[in-house]
Parts: C-alpha cells; sequence; structure tokens
DNA sequence: GAGTGGTCTAGACCACTAC
DNA sequence: TAGTGGTCTAGACCACTCC
C-alpha cells in the first residue's frame, strides 16, 4: 500500500538521535555488509563523547540499520524477507542465498524415543509409539539464526538419519523420498524475547527478539500427520511476512 | 508445546546483566502497572553508579518486562494477547478491556473522498467512485496503542460517519447496519520499526517495534470488497499472534 | 599490537510529572 | 519542589578479532 498524507518530521531533540538519523540516512544505500564508521570514529568526527556515538549505533542497531560485533565493528544490515503462509514456504536454503547470504543448516539430533504425550496426541499416533527427534541448528554468514525442533512418526520416516542430507530441505525428503505430499494442518506465529535456553542454544549472550513458528504438517495421500514443528528465528535477521490470501 | 531438553543456564557475565535477571525475577509475579525501583534507588540498594543502573532497567525494557516514563517512574508490563487469522478478530476494545487495561478509540477522521488509483483497484470500483477515509487511533491506559488508516466503498456504507459510534466496533457496524457480512478476502502481517511519519501519528518520539497489519474484508452477501485496512501495532503492548487452523 | 565493541565510574544538567 | 527518567562528558579497563 501507499501512505496518503504525509506528516511534518520534528527535528529530534537529542544529539544522538540526530546523528543516528543521518547516519541511518547516509547507510541506506550502501550494500549489506558494508563498514560503518566506528564509535571512536564517529566521536572523533562530530566532536561528541565516545558514549554519545556509542548511543547512534546502539540506537541504528535497534532500529536493524546495523549489526554490531565486538572486536570486529559495525555493518550494515539487511533482513532477509522470508514468506510463510498456508502452503508449504519456499526451501530456507534457497531463500537465503537469493538474499545473497550464506545458509548452513546443521543437524544437532536425529533420535528416534518414545512420543511425549503430548507429541502423541498432536500427532495421533497410538500408546507406545516411537518419533523421530530432530533438532536443526541455521546459520546465516556464520551469524545463529534459528533453532528448530521436529517429531515425525517414525514409522512414516524409515532411515530418515542418513536420507537427510546436511544442506537439504526436510521437506523436499517428506515429498520426493518418502511421497508424503505434506500440507499445513495449523501454524501459529508469535513474537517474544527468546527465552534464556533459547539464547544459549542459539549460541548468543543476548536475548534476542525471535519468532516463535509452530505448526503442524498432515500428509495429503495418506491423511494423517507427519511433522510438529516450533522454531525460532531472530526477528533482527529476518523479515517475516505472515500472509493469507493474496492482494489484488 | 512444552519444551523437551534443558540447557545449563550461564551466569551472565556483565553487572547490569545479572541485576537484570534479578529484578526480572522480583518482577515477574507482580501485577502489572506495579512500580518498580528507580534508577537512582536500585544504584544506592545495590552499590552500582546509576549508568550501571540504568542499564539494568533499560535492558528490562528491551525485554518488555517493564515501561518506563520520563518523571513517572519504571512500571511492571504486560503484553496484551491479540490473536490474528482467518476469520475476524474479536473486538479490539473487548479485548483489550478482558486484559484489565482500559482503551480509547478516537475517529480523527472520516471524509468522503475520490478514491486513489490504488485503493480503487483494490476495492474493485469504477473509475471516479468514491471512498470512505477513515483514520483511528488507539490508546491503552492513556498510551498511544495504534493507528489505523481505512477504505470503504462509500455506496456501501451511507451515513457511516454518524452511525460509528466513538467506541464502538466498525465490523459490528459494517454487519449489523449495513447487513454486510464481513469476510476477510486476504490479510498479511510484518514487524518493523515504526518509520518516522508513524510515530509522528502516535505521538512518540522513539521510534517503536510495531507489528504492520494490512488486509481486505469482502461482503459475504454481496460478494464485493467492502474494507481495506492498514494499521500499525506496537509490538511491546501487544502480543499479537497469528494463527491458521488449530492445534489439537 | 592495534582496533573494535562491552562494561563501568563519578559527576553534571535537563525535561518531565507529580504534589 | 522533589523525584523520575533522558542526555552527555572524560576517563578507565576489559574482551574480542585480526594481522
Amino acid at each position: 500500500m501507499t501512505p496518503v498524507a504525509t506528516v511534518q518530521r520534528r527535528p529530534p531533540s537529542a544529539a544522538y538521535l540526530a546523528l543516528a538519523d543521518e547516519v541511518e540516512r547516509d547507510v541506506a544505500q550502501l550494500p549489506a555488509g558494508t563498514l560503518v564508521p566506528s564509535e571512536h570514529e564517529l566521536a572523533g568526527r562530530h566532536g561528541v563523547s565516545r558514549l554519545t556515538a556509542r548511543a547512534v549505533l546502539q540506537e541504528l542497531e535497534r532500529r536493524w540499520v546495523v549489526r554490531r560485533v565486538q572486536g570486529r565493528g559495525t555493518f550494515v544490515a539487511r533482513r532477509i524477507e522470508y514468506r510463510i503462509g498456508p502452503d508449504i514456504p519456499a526451501s530456507w536454503t534457497e531463500t537465503v542465498r537469493r538474499a545473497g547470504a550464506e545458509p548452513r543448516s546443521t543437524t544437532e539430533r536425529v533420535a528416534t524415543v518414545r512420543a511425549p504425550g503430548w507429541v502423541r496426541r498432536e500427532l495421533a499416533l497410538p500408546a507406545r509409539a516411537t518419533v523421530v527427534h530432530l533438532v536443526r541448528r541455521r546459520t546465516v554468514d556464520g551469524e545463529p539464526a534459528t533453532w528448530a525442533e521436529s517429531w515425525l512418526p517414525a514409522d512414516l520416516v524409515p532411515g530418515l538419519a542418513e536420507r537427510l542430507p546436511a544442506e537439504g530441505s526436510l521437506h523436499h525428503v517428506l515429498h520426493d523420498v518418502y511421497g508424503l505430499e505434506p500440507v499445513r494442518a495449523w501454524y501459529r506465529a508469535e513474537l517474544d524475547v527468546a527465552p534464556d535456553d533459547v539464547a544459549v542454544r542459539l549460541g548468543l549472550r543476548a536475548r534476542p527478539l525471535a519468532l516463535v513458528l509452530q505448526g503442524r504438517l498432515d500428509s495429503r495421500r495418506l491423511g494423517r500427520p507427519v511433522e510438529l514443528t516450533r522454531s525460532w528465528a531472530r526477528a533482527d535477521l529476518f523479515r517475516i511476512v505472515f500472509e493469507m490470501g493474496s492482494a489484488t
């Protein structure tokens, strides 16, 4: 959509906000990954204290305009757009690569276990059924980006551990290898501050804002649940668009 | 869902993070709106500088645990849950009130205007058609919370300006007064840093994180578009849950 | 070792809200 | 007027990355 009315800008009262707006404009046309002036340089060039210069860069980090790494510097940031809708989303790996970044998936665990009660209920499995518990971590340009857990009925995916290539899409495997024709049964997205344990699993010190994505896939062919998932995706790295239907 | 494995906590390295965790635990059981110790008090009680105490409260504000107001203090915060799905969502006013907060809606503009091109296309209107342009601002406990624009075909809602009570739900009016039986045609949600003009319209100095919610409602009875909307909702005030289908 | 961001201090003045 | 948070300074030491 397009904005209709314009509103007069008010000049920021604080020095650090005025400087932040200035740097944001300067940085807007630079490609992602470009090095931004350091705190010390900003301070010297604009005659402010280092703390003020620091406040500028922190403000821009809050706006997701830059990303800061201790010991390395401050860099221009861009979020990767990722659409989620009633249909199965496009491959994560492909989406990230198309955005010009380097995706990497690592499977931290593939184990066949007795299904916990709530998983059994959600997957409509009989008592004492086993499920494949899958834990995967994904990075973008080496930066931890998502952490995901899935549960699949073990009888539907025999030998999944061997068949799941490290780089491949789980959905492709379910579709092409096992012929399950997965479709969305339900899904749910919500924004939250990552709890401490998720931050640890992501290898982060801070507690990032993250989207919690949960859902279940059913097999169109078999008419039964195939996968139950919950994943955490950092909101500063992904611009997740949740949509249903489509505009004219 | 329920977490499956636990992860060992690491003690925060920085003093302000350790203190933030401590205060967060203390504050967890207090009701929303409770006054939290001030920067000065925190500093004195824990033998740290005011800047460190300030860093603690700012960290908790980033985690949406507290809300800070200049001149008044720091207060325990709770986000209001608001579900969005294929069906028309529950009344905003009712949802906020049920959460124990005081909602207020003000209509800033109700005007019949010539439809801009993109609105005309989306609403499938003929050339030179007129639409009702509706701009509404909502507050929660006096705090600006959302800013929304809607466009409706003028011929479908004659006399809307008089019929739209300040406190009432637009959807109820469309359904009960005009008998339009509105249903969702499409919708889309996305998280973003509010642009400067939206921040101004919300009456805020900072640039809050906000959910951009867009969509179109069609009349089931008439089979034609009824309302096109775009709204911004502050992510620190609302826990917006986006869902499709439902878990078992 | 040089440069980056992360933490922390002591102190100052200001803007805003309440009473 | 007193108390709150918001901005800003000058300086210090630390942790981390890269060469």
